[in-house]
DNA sequence: CGAATGCTTGACGGTACTCAAAGATTGTGG
DNA sequence: CCACAATCTTTGAGTACCGTCAAGCATTCG
């Protein structure tokens, strides 16, 4: 059994629909939980959000009171600084949790925006210490994520800091590929990619010119396709080579 | 009350001294928490380990069977990439635990290597999610440390991805001496940095010979003077406002 | 049809990299 | 105690990668 192989998850949800029926739930790309976690899950969930593309989801300077797990769509993290330079800290896909680095900080860490149209669910962060004293493995899961997380941001400092423009590229488009593909938004080998150049730049630390000069030569060397906002990998070896990025396989992620 | 007043937290601790009597706990950067939870801590904690400078305390290969809490000295945690080239991730100071990210990884993840000689509490990965379990407060703790980590390596990121030289050497030197301030690592003025140029280098993503006049440049401005081993900033206004990088006061930070 | 947004390309310049070699400092062994 | 090695810092020269500026083109939307 393939991920793609299971229906697209990338439909709104029903209004406010219980977690028994979460879409995301059934991908084995999930850990499987009993029941009785997700009735937790389902208490401690306030409600259900949708965000049209290109808004903000949560504020660069305000911490939202809210804590926010992606159902459907494509978001992403950043900051900016004064004089408006923007670096994209990562990229989020259904089942990413949103917000937990705001619980313990100063006020200003990071602002997430909505790149395609998008559902969340939502739960309040005042209930957050409650989740973790009745139910320790629900904190133990979100962990989990912020340990998974902090990999994720750790690979692209490696990024930034290591890797010429070419091998950023290499190294994104493979990423962003692979958990797409983990989470069933690969159809026939073509990965939804609604990014524009802009993002790709703001997310490898490189202008929008040299963005636009390295993803021409790559695909011009055959090593991808993009069509209207669709992806497809040409040559994972390659890129994989390039960008000396090797996925190992993954354990089940935790949803909350 | 200043940090600097406290007592230097530097010295190795006498060999495998209770918790109670933690030469951290006192300072008033960590949290102050109950007696028996202490003792948790304490009963959780397998033993005390020292490294020289300048050798590994995690190899970037293995996952290593335990995790720490750096007690005294400073250490770095890093990713290289297969032609050599290496990326720092981020700086470890007293209070800081290690070795989280792994325990939900696929294996390959990041190496730390100790700066100076280090002392290290630690603590056997397998009793995690026993901790959790009997004591979900220190669970919530940890889950605060990873987020706090997550938003350091956000910053570098964003250094890396979006700042020149001068600005990324500002804030690093900014962001090192409060950190350093903030665990009583400063006497009158003047911090220690035990770094060479080559882990600046390493931790800004720029090579050493540019980290060399970057620096020089900085210095002979007159915005900091670096002595033997040890950091003063003469402008930290002039710093702060060329990194684009201001500090707001901290929480307490937990220690486990 | 005009405005807005995003993609593409060329020209040019500068920041940062590489190569190379000379000081400076520290440590070590004869 | 000095000589020598090893490590780290500093500086210069030359280059290349990538950023900025500018303008043209394509597509979408109102």
């Amino acid at each position: 059994m393939r991920f793609d192989d299971y229906p697209a998850i990338a439909q709104p949800p029903r209004c406010a629909h219980p977690c028994e029926e979460c879409g995301l739930r059934g991908n084995p790309a999930f850990l499987q939980v009993p029941d009785d976690e997700v009735r937790t899950i389902e208490s401690f969930r306030s409600g259900t959000r949708v965000v049209d593309a290109g808004t903000s989801i949560v504020d660069e300077e305000r911490t939202a009171p809210q804590l926010f797990t992606l159902y459907s769509g494509w978001a992403f993290r950043f900051k900016t600084l004064s004089d408006g330079r923007r670096q994209i800290l990562g990229f989020l896909l259904p089942g990413d949790f949103i917000g937990l680095q705001d619980e313990f900080a100063d006020g200003h860490t990071h602002g997430v925006e909505a790149v395609t149209g998008v559902t969340l669910c939502t739960f309040e962060r005042s209930r957050l210490w409650e989740l973790f004293h009745t139910r320790p493995k629900l904190g133990y899961h979100i962990t989990w994520l912020a340990a998974r997380e902090e990999k994720m941001v750790d690979d692209n400092l490696v990024t930034a800091g290591r890797r010429n423009a070419a091998e950023r590229v290499a190294m994104l488009l493979m990423h962003l590929y692979r958990r797409a593909e983990r989470v069933g938004m690969v159809r026939d080998g073509w990965a939804e990619f609604p990014f524009n150049q802009q993002h790709i730049a703001d997310a490898l630390g490189l202008s929008l010119v040299h963005t636009n000069k390295t993803l021409r030569r790559l695909q011009h060397l055959g090593l991808y396709k993009l069509d209207n906002g669709w992806l497809r990998i040409m040559e994972p070896r390659a890129l994989e080579r390039l960008g000396d990025y090797f996925e190992r396989p993954l354990q089940p992620t935790p949803l909350i």
